[in-house]
DNA sequence: CTATCATTCAAACGCTCGTTTGAAACTTTT
DNA sequence: AAAAGTTTCAAACGAGCGTTTGAATGATAG
């Protein structure tokens, strides 16, 4: 392998800001952990703002890709396709990218919570406009299962988003798949019930376009 | 007022601390925006982590209190209890405090947020042990309204809290009460759902107006 | 008024951070 | 084998941080 002492940068620093944030996590302690010079960080990365955007866009570009690609999955299968399907296209990326190396229990949510919660501007930009893409293909499948405009299921996948992040994050390995299987229980039941008091109440249908 | 100074920042640090995060707020930042000294900081509080504390604290101590008051009187009011006034005994004191202040537009779930995510070690152990105090009073009321044990209910709870967290904490004020209402109905359905499958397998799927 | 205590203030201290530097070590090309 | 290019390294730089200090100022009580 050429490019070693950048990957194991980007590891080291990957596991390092999620248990500890980005701003706690200083070049030294990285470079000390990935047994690299101090200076490479920023000979392979060009700053420590470019190695934040870095480890955060790709743990990101995994999650969405894989959330897309389930869900694609999910709509060839049938048609009107089935709400707990779309909801666990949704979730099971998450907790896998979570249990894919062992005893990461959560970490990865962890790593999204504070980049959200540090608000870093750069950051905040790439988040909106990766799940905004995200997004917009789920929200549009839960309007196609629900029969209803996906405008007002925007507020809802915000709620399972916040559901999600907040206990993936503080949940221990094991308890993970029963969590999620709680999540889209639970998310289910809320959609379906908002969509039923929205349809049962005056429609008021908006031209999207 | 005998002490303003300590007064002023410890407002100024809140509202600083909730825009931009604890570790990158500076002393300087707050004692500049107050109008005080550099010093006064360690003189009234002693460091700064300490005023994290306190700021932190003071706010967290509001919120329960009023939660507590607030499902308090919808024990009262029947027994069993309604779950939906359960849950606006939750949610409602957080909107509350975001919008008592003109323009605070989820600015103090944003500063729970931070918390959570920041300063992990530091705080989890006050949010634990302070949540934990509220939590049970809220499981064991929800228990009770729809005649299941508590225990079961707890993942749920922390459902509606990362809903209630992530989006009040990026909602504007003018969007924050429909934001509740939605938040609330979407949790009393979660909420049914998960005891529903516990006792009975079938799922009515009538509107329930 | 004077002595005592609490508060404010400008200045500095020690430390750690991200970043830069320029030479050494290694690879690749000619 | 020499030259050119790439990567590593130890050392240092400048800036900003939280904190401390000791004198100046204000308030309180004898």
């Amino acid at each position: 392998m050429p490019d070693s002492t950048r990957q194991r940068i980007l590891d080291t620093a990957e596991r390092l800001f999620a248990d500890q944030g980005f701003h706690t996590t200083t070049l030294r302690q990285i470079t000390r952990e990935a047994r690299v010079n101090l200076a490479a960080v920023n000979y392979h990365h060009g700053s420590k703002d470019a190695l934040i955007l870095s480890v955060f866009q790709r743990k990101l570009d995994q999650l969405n890709d894989e959330r897309l690609r389930q869900l694609e999955r999910v709509m060839a299968e049938s048609d009107p396709p089935e709400l707990e399907r779309i909801l666990e296209a949704f979730v099971h990326p998450a907790l896998l990218m979570s249990t894919e190396s062992a005893g990461d229990g959560g970490r990865f949510m962890r790593l999204l919570m504070r980049a959200w919660a540090e608000n870093a501007t750069h950051l905040q930009g790439i988040i909106a406009r990766q799940y905004s893409h995200v997004m917009r293909a789920f929200a549009g499948a839960v309007s196609r299962a629900l029969g209803t405009p996906p405008d007002n299921l925007r507020r809802q996948l915000d709620f399972l988003i916040g559901a999600l992040t907040y206990t993936m994050a503080e949940t221990r390995d094991a308890d993970v798949e029963t969590t999620a299987r709680a999540l889209v229980r639970f998310g289910c039941a809320g959609l379906r019930e908002s969509v039923a008091r929205a349809s049962s109440h005056s429609v008021p249908e908006e031209n999207i376009a």
